[in-house]
DNA sequence: GTCTATAGCTAGATAGAC
DNA sequence: GTCTATCTAGCTATAGAC
């Protein structure tokens, strides 16, 4: 994927990235702020990588494959409890600081895809994958008999787009309220809209 | 509230800055571009506001206004269609270019909040006061017995997430199919649960 | 491969004429 | 009030030693 860019060196470069987006934000970034999250000098991340966008994007790569993962390695056989897991996943959890970094930075790079090619790529692949990622686990549970006969890919949009608002309230603005409140609702929503008649949510969202 | 510019300059400032941020985002902003976009020269700015951030907030102050300003016109006496038309209004239309350019600024001043306070007061003030809106709208249709007796507050942090999010994807991302789906998914979501048994969303909507 | 030092530029902001 | 000209700081990126 990216051109030889040793792991090691990859990995202390988006760990500096995450660590210095954390803390200044997109907007404010720059090669000094990153350096001074790591241990070492700012040529080092000029060795590795050609521009400071270069950087950004190696950030945005590892962000995109980790959540990508953390959604596939959802581990139940049981299309009920993936679908409920996957939207808590998705919703975030504002008391992990990192967490909570990581998506702030990644909602900063989605407000700027329109004027950066790059993370256009990236994040609409991203948001493609995790809308067919859900439409599968809606697909699979209409199959089952747990849900009903609605729409997978139209339901799966649904549930990403009150998801990705969600943090955006929550994790860039604080208001936990109204996280707590969104994800209520939600789960509300996938027990009387999307589960079959009959079938409860998993006991930790009931 | 902003401290004695006058109108005529106020609104070539936000004019330009509305400009500036539509073509380069937030990130890349410079007073320079902001200049470009107007007629004036850059010091013109510096005369009016202090700093660069000042002209940001600026644009922010007056964005926030006509987006409220926008949902308070709905003009309709029927809690039905106000709760319709507000959503619609909410996710916004792809088409409409300055509309979107205003929406993707939002959205990156918005992710920026947690590093800029003046930004995370008037963004959280925003969205609570749109809550408070839906919520109103809500509470009217449970009153004229048009709406099913659901929670005001968390119903209209549901809905607004979920436009949210559309924003973000389809503003942003250029994702117009997925807005298409979500809005019907979202229409759907308020004839099912929101109006009560029997009443109908309103012809433009159906 | 990684560092220190610095080039070269552009940013935000100001001075002073009008 | 608005302009042109310009200052200074801080940025991205590179050169050259090790």
């Amino acid at each position: 994927m990216s051109d030889a860019v040793p792991d090691v060196a990859r990995a202390e470069i988006v760990g500096a990235v995450r660590r210095a987006l954390a803390k200044h934000g997109y907007a404010r970034l720059t090669t000094k702020k990153v350096a001074a999250e790591s241990e070492k000098s700012e040529a080092f991340f000029f060795y590795h990588y050609d521009t400071k966008d270069d950087l950004v994007v190696a950030f945005l790569d590892w962000a995109t494959e980790r959540s990508a993962e953390r959604l596939a390695a959802i581990d139940s056989d049981d299309p009920v409890t993936r679908l409920f897991v996957a939207c808590d996943v998705l919703v975030g959890d504002y008391e992990d600081e990192d967490d909570r970094g990581i998506n702030v930075a990644m909602m900063e790079l989605l407000s700027h895809a329109p004027h950066d090619e790059a993370f256009h790529d990236r994040l609409s692949a991203y948001k493609r994958s995790v809308i067919d990622e859900l439409a599968a686990i809606v697909s699979l549970g209409i199959e089952s008999g747990a849900f009903r006969d609605v729409d997978p890919e139209a339901t799966a949009a649904y549930l990403l787009m009150t998801a990705d608002g969600t943090t955006g309230a929550v994790m860039a603005l604080g208001m936990t309220d109204v996280g707590e409140k969104v994800r209520e609702r939600l789960f509300d929503y996938l027990t009387s809209t999307v589960l079959a008649d009959g079938v409860s949510p998993p006991a930790a969202f009931a």
